[in-house]
DNA sequence: GATATTAAGTGGGAAAAAGTGGGATACCAT
DNA sequence: ATGGTATCCCACTTTTTCCCACTTAATATC
């Protein structure tokens, strides 16, 4: 299972450094698309359509359906590691998630988010004022 | 049921030795994520999965699980300690704790909180100046 | 209670792996 | 051709991992 932050950098090149705990589970391939609040998702080729169960198998009538799946998949691309574990960041991904040159990786479970190191931290702190009864649940212990 | 005060150490290679009496509750792998005021939470794995249930596996649509999921993957890291009984403090939880070069744990029952040590003593002196009537309020209203 | 014995904790060397930066060449579109 | 981008490769730095030696603490033994 995904899980943990990993901190990577994206060179002039617009080349971006992978985590090698996360390559060990997506390995060398895998697809890159817009996220929510500005983050950008990652997951394996194969996890993929399991991933957007829910989300695009509603009938076409449905706007915000499409709008969903043109967000989701309009916007994917499926990137190549290099040898040493980077890959291209297409430009308007960079744009969506107001990527500069620190990036952050968050496992979460069953893909990867990705954020900006700023904005990732302002929000996750802002995330954690909010979130206390779910921390609570934390310490609780079993249920 | 995991209780008292143990110190700990953090050298320049971001190991942290933890104590053997907690190692002999926990064994030799668990969760560690970000607390309340500036803590540490140490929690067993099964507990931790326990509560990610019913947050992993909704669609990517439903915000309130976004959130969830972000906080309780994106600041969690699961450790596993070397044949000294120590493991590897990412730079975020050692940042997020203020951690220095002493580390205190202490046992809240079902799980663990680790605490600076000055940080600790310092909050802890405070506490005992205030902490009558903070109990008391606790068991108001209750029989 | 002093000393031996085992366990726990600390620090650091050395090798391997991961990450970073940049040069050189190939490719494409204008 | 030329400027911009991508690809491949190499050199170098940093981080991680594994192992061992040593110190300190805890426990046992007489």
């Amino acid at each position: 299972m995904l899980l943990g932050r990993h901190d990577g950098k994206i060179d002039a090149k617009h080349r971006v450094s992978f985590p090698s705990v996360f390559r060990k589970t997506l390995g060398d391939s895998f697809i890159v698309t817009t996220g929510f609040e500005k983050s950008l998702i990652i997951v394996a080729l194969d996890n993929w359509k399991t991933l957007l169960e829910g989300t695009i198998d509603k009938p076409l009538t449905d706007e915000d359906s499409r709008q969903t799946q043109r967000f989701l998949l309009g916007n994917a691309t499926s990137v190549q590691l290099d040898k040493k574990g980077r890959f291209l960041l297409p430009a308007y991904l960079k744009t969506h998630a107001q990527l500069f040159d620190e990036i952050v990786f968050l496992g979460m479970a069953r893909f990867i988010e990705a954020w900006d190191k700023k904005r990732w931290e302002e929000y996750n702190s802002e995330l954690a004022k909010h979130i206390a009864p779910i921390a609570n649940r934390l310490t609780e212990g079993k249920t």
